[in-house]
DNA sequence: GGGGTCATGTAATAGGTTACATGATTCT
DNA sequence: AGAATCATGTAACCTATTACATGACCCC
């Protein structure tokens, strides 16, 4: 289970699917990619594309198909997808939508790191996340229905759909914590409190300051 | 919003949370943070670790305390925390657990580009995929469990427990998405199949095993 | 007493990000 | 015509992962 593929980097894997459509340049899979908004799912940038291109073309995946000159403009090279290629992506995409891989997620670094800072801070910090998280689906929101406003059918946002759903949990999930530090009869509150030579939890409403 | 730290790797940030409780070496620390499973929450391995204390001292978040040898061992250098290390780790978490960051899991790429396998493939392949995360939900579980009936106070798991809800969200989404592709009246799964040169979306009922 | 594996660290390699470079097109 | 931005690519620089190295301890 999850191989060790030769290019493992995700970009890689919207590369051989765009390529699975038609051959092209690496500009123009980058303008592709940047128009049907993939660079929400998948970490990009411009150089690494063509990076990612080149290590596909040396793994034998795509190769190099034509060199055209348009006007006075650099060469563009034009690369298509091998029969390797579309194995890989089948395989791979396969192995991805399958298997769960292990992650780590910024807020669960953050988590378990979380008893590093004074509950009151915690509490406060938190309320912030709730807020951009809210903003955040709320964006998310638009966006899906913008898209589908558009006729485009509901497969090419499920990944959106997503994570909405994951935003919704942790939002939940959020609160609910707050619940717990805030509330005096959960145990553990009042010994991370004076650990940080804090005494109670904090209680009230309002007020951002610490002194 | 998301600064640029001088040491990005999350790594460092435990790193910098270790140290404030005390001075140790690499391999202590190395040690410290397996043994308190954070090699769940962060990603780790023992060259990283080095390079990531290197950092540290280089940009002056540690410093270098003491060389030790003991026995016929080779030195170790002891590393301890330093006021801008101590800045450095609150101010970091801080915006951790304040901004939720733009992240691009797995599942979320995998979703974006699932187009390009055909639609039964794909029912049969989320179907594995719900095992493997019922899996991973009855170990996160047991982990828990198995911690907290130690005596250790929630506080220190609740990573996990995030970890949990995360999955849970994704196991539900999965199975309202294997849902809709399977109803007949969804109407974008036909043109989805015919795509793939596949007729009817498939709806036959049973099964469960996994090799 | 020889085979594992623990303890500890360094060096080589590969991978990815940023910065640089430059002609073309469009806007004002 | 000059400014801004698009189009296109290369190169330099960091970061991270793997591989390598070596003495000590433990097991049978």
């Amino acid at each position: 289970m999850a191989k060790k593929r030769k290019v493992g980097n995700p970009l890689a894997l919207a590369v051989l699917s765009y390529l699975s459509q038609k051959p092209m340049h690496p500009y123009e899979l980058s303008r592709t990619l940047r128009d049907h908004g993939d660079d929400r799912s998948i970490k990009f940038n411009h150089g690494s594309l063509y990076m990612v291109v080149q290590q596909l073309a040396k793994a034998g995946f795509v190769a190099e198909q034509e060199t055209v000159r348009e006007g006075q403009r650099p060469e563009r090279t034009v690369y298509a997808l091998t029969d390797a290629g579309r194995a890989e992506l089948r395989d791979w995409l396969r192995e991805m939508l399958e298997e769960p891989g292990f992650e780590y997620p910024r807020f669960v670094t953050a988590l378990s790191l979380i008893a590093a800072l004074p509950p009151s801070e915690v509490v406060s910090l938190l309320r912030g996340r709730l807020y951009h998280l809210a903003v955040a689906q709320e964006e998310t929101t638009k966006l899906i229905d913008g898209v589908l406003a558009q006729g485009v059918p509901e497969l090419f946002v499920i990944e959106e759909q997503y994570r909405l759903a994951q935003l919704r949990t942790e939002a939940r999930f959020t609160e609910e914590f707050l619940k717990r530090v805030q509330d005096p009869d959960t145990e553990w509150t009042a010994a991370w409190a004076s650990f940080h030579g804090e005494s109670a939890p904090v209680d009230d409403a309002d007020e951002e300051e610490q002194p």
